[in-house]
DNA sequence: TTGCTTGCAAATGATTTGCACTGCT
DNA sequence: AGCAGTGCAAATCATTTGCAAGCAA
């Protein structure tokens, strides 16, 4: 329900100080039913009220607040999606003949095996992991055609 | 030893019909000697001899020819490797204080283990993965001091 | 009122491109 | 001569920012 993801969010806003005002909500609103993460003419065609400046300056805020978070792919605009806190964790199927981009999980057994893996790279590097990602290039069916 | 390396990239290109020069060969030299992806600002103080639009110019060559890869992970630059056929297959522990990007070889039972999941991932949504990336976010040792 | 939010228009900055020149073949 | 490669300067375009007006507490 969406209801929750509205509260979770404004809740996560103002612990940030931030007010969870038409615009943001709309923001969240779309990213939430779009499923899959979007760029920003993707996001101004789907609620058309909002001025390109401020949905950047609104992303912001919320990327700031980790209430979305910010993808790059070599393509010419960025992506965004609800940030974890917010959803599933998820990967990401990128298809290198159209640009489109579509969430994936993965087992649960293999997420375990990772983390093991990047806790070893801790251990050995000193590095300190605190997220992965994992891209998956390829073609997506349409393109397949 | 490089030999090996600038005859590989040389035939690589010469493949795509593409010569081998001089500001070419420095690139690959530049980038065989990091060990880390490298954006264009350190490419060019590397070597101080290439002028910037022919930097970018040449590096979209050796991206087109599979020689280079080209790596956005969000910085303000994108920053370029040697492609997985001239080096060893690995993965990018980013650094989100400082922004530097490190390399790292996961366990080959892990990259198995990946290979099968995204293969299943095709047979059930039709996408067929063709490679992949891992990216770690997390503090460098450096930036942990 | 005071301060945050908005949207327009202008600025920024990485990357790309036009063009004239140099150098290899 | 002919064509690929070079570098300067100018163009491109996603994203950011200045500023004046609108809105909520």
């Amino acid at each position: 329900m969406s209801a929750d993801l509205h509260r979770a969010a404004a809740g996560v806003l103002a612990a940030h100080d931030q007010q969870y005002t038409r615009n943001r909500r709309a923001l969240v609103t779309a990213l939430a039913g779009a499923g899959a993460p979007l760029t920003l003419p993707e996001l101004l065609e789907r609620d058309a009220s909002l001025a390109q400046s401020s949905a950047y300056r609104n992303l912001a805020v919320l990327i700031d607040a980790d209430v979305v978070r910010r993808l790059v792919h070599g393509g010419d605009h960025a992506r965004y999606e609800l940030a974890e806190g917010l959803t599933e964790h998820h990967h990401h199927l990128i298809c290198e003949t159209c640009g489109t981009v579509a969430d994936v999980t993965l087992p649960a057994r293999l997420e375990s095996s990772l983390d093991r893996a990047f806790d070893d790279v801790a251990r050995t590097s000193g590095f300190a992991p605190s997220h992965h990602a994992i891209d998956v290039y390829g073609t997506c069916a349409d393109c397949l055609g």
